[in-house]
RNA sequence: GUGGGUGUAGCUCAGCUGGUUAGAGCGCCAGGUUGUGGCCCUGGAGGUCGUGGGUUCAAGUCCCAUCACUCACCCCA
């Protein structure tokens, strides 16, 4: 094999686009069902849109971005995520001038430099949803609720849903300093990855796998027993409208996420067939992102969606379903007059709408019967000299095997009567 | 970036301690039905054994390197 895909990169055959189409399909209409538009942004931004949104410690903008240079020398950047650049749109528009909340989807490709693994690629896709503009609890509450109706409404029933409150920039230092202070006298038990982030980010080191690191952080302080009014107010609301609308969470201590411009509630949906890699997805609120990217005091909150994640999930239970279509007519012909004139006939049918497939080479009707049959057509419209010379076509219903003597002139508008789907 | 596993036909895989023309199932094509699918039977096409070195009389099999895939760490969707 000489040339081959990018690692990381995957290749979706037409076998599988139904199944993207279908996922596609559903995406589309819940996020417009609860009050979301569409939007198309770059696949590729200015690499301060990232480092600046995203956040300067993370992960993602320390090792995971795709950063280019263009013939110009400008820095560019193949986008590892979405909320940063819909709040790029929303301040370069002036968006804020218009009705808030804000209410945008997007769905498409992402791109991070990481080793591939289940679950995980360097180019896969996201949906996202977000509103700009309301620091409204039952936002919060509305932004958890779309993932779960929508993984319903696709078909999955098993994750878990688990929240946090990691509160805002009035009450987060005073957290981080008790937490700081908590965990330096623990640096004994503390991995060195931890020791790191105890420097740069210690609200990281409670999400830590590592059993020694669980086990320093078992009793530290928690986020959500350390909120201001304000935010316990808002956390109290969220998780009353949660219980309200009968969404079971578990209220997670831990969950801190990895990207900085988070406030307030946070969560994440874990799949439970997924491996290591088991988020299916995760947001949560960023009031203050807006204006540390140049906009108007803005609160916002958001979530995003990995779709190869949701596909993988859904085909480990087998409830994949798919938005390919199968012909509906497949037209099969023996000898050379039969066949241009089968090709008129399939021109015909397709224009009049019919998804109609024909046999190209000369082969057996045993042979077009079995590839017909095998794609899935409804009706197999057969034409030999004895057909050409009665102006009929024999045509046979595949399920039934019932077969019928069809004038040809009226064969389009027979089958349009007949056909399904 | 680090570690483990795996690369043999289009697909899933077998190939014992190295030994002659590398196999199976499925798929594909054809025939059995001189014009009819699903089941069955028969036959056929299709392989630089990932790649490059090395050891050996002899390598799909052993050694080294390399590439790819995969799982995990890390991190996240």
């Amino acid at each position: 094999m000489e040339l081959f895909a990018p690692r990381g990169t995957n290749d979706i055959l037409p076998d599988a686009v139904g199944g993207w189409q279908y996922l596609e399909r559903i995406v589309r209409e819940t996020c417009e069902r609860y009050g979301y538009r569409e939007i198309r942004l770059p696949l590729f931004e200015h690499t301060e849109v990232f480092a600046r949104g995203v956040g300067e410690t993370t992960d993602i903008v320390e090792k995971e971005m795709y950063t280019f240079q263009d013939r110009s020398g400008r820095s560019l950047t193949l986008r590892p995520e979405g909320t940063a650049q819909v709040v790029r749109a929303f301040i370069e528009h002036k968006l804020y001038g218009k009705a808030l909340p804000f209410k945008v989807y997007y769905i498409g490709p992402m791109f991070r430099y990481e080793r591939p693994q289940k679950g995980r690629y360097r180019q896969f896709h996201q949906f996202g949803v977000e509103a700009l503009g309301s620091a409204s609890p039952l936002l919060d509450v509305e932004m958890i609720a779309l993932p779960i109706s929508l993984y319903r409404a696709a078909g999955l029933h098993e994750f878990e849903v688990h929240i946090n409150s990691i509160g805002c920039h009035v009450c987060r230092p005073a957290y981080r300093e008790k937490l700081t202070a908590y965990l330096s006298e623990r640096r004994e038990a503390l991995c060195p990855t931890c020791l790191e982030r105890l420097e740069r980010n210690p609200l990281r080191v409670l999400d830590c796998k590592n059993p020694g690191c669980r086990e320093a952080t078992e009793g530290a302080p928690k986020s959500h027993e350390h909120l201001c009014t304000e935010c316990h107010d808002h956390f109290s609301t969220v998780r009353a409208g949660l219980d309200a609308v009968g969404i079971r969470y578990v209220l997670n201590p831990r969950l801190v996420r990895g990207l900085d411009y988070y406030s307030r509630t946070v969560f994440e949906l874990i799949g439970l067939d997924l491996g290591a890699q088991d988020a299916l997805g995760g947001g949560g609120r960023y009031d203050g992102l807006v204006e540390q990217c140049g906009g108007p005091p803005t609160p916002a909150v958001g979530f995003a969606v990995g779709m190869e994640r949701l596909l993988l999930s859904l085909e480990a239970r087998d409830a994949l379903r798919s938005d390919g279509r199968a012909p509906q007519v497949y037209v099969a012909a023996l000898g050379d007059a039969a066949r241009s004139r089968a090709l008129e006939i399939a021109l015909a049918m397709r224009q009049a709408g019919l998804r109609t497939e024909l046999d190209y080479e000369d082969r057996s009707l045993k042979a077009q019967m079995r590839t017909a049959q095998r794609s899935g057509a409804q009706y197999v419209v057969i034409l030999g000299d004895d057909e050409l010379a009665a102006g009929r076509a024999a045509v046979r219903k595949m399920a039934t095997g019932e077969q019928s003597e069809v004038p040809l002139t009226g064969i389009v508008q027979w089958l349009e009567g007949r056909v399904n789907g």
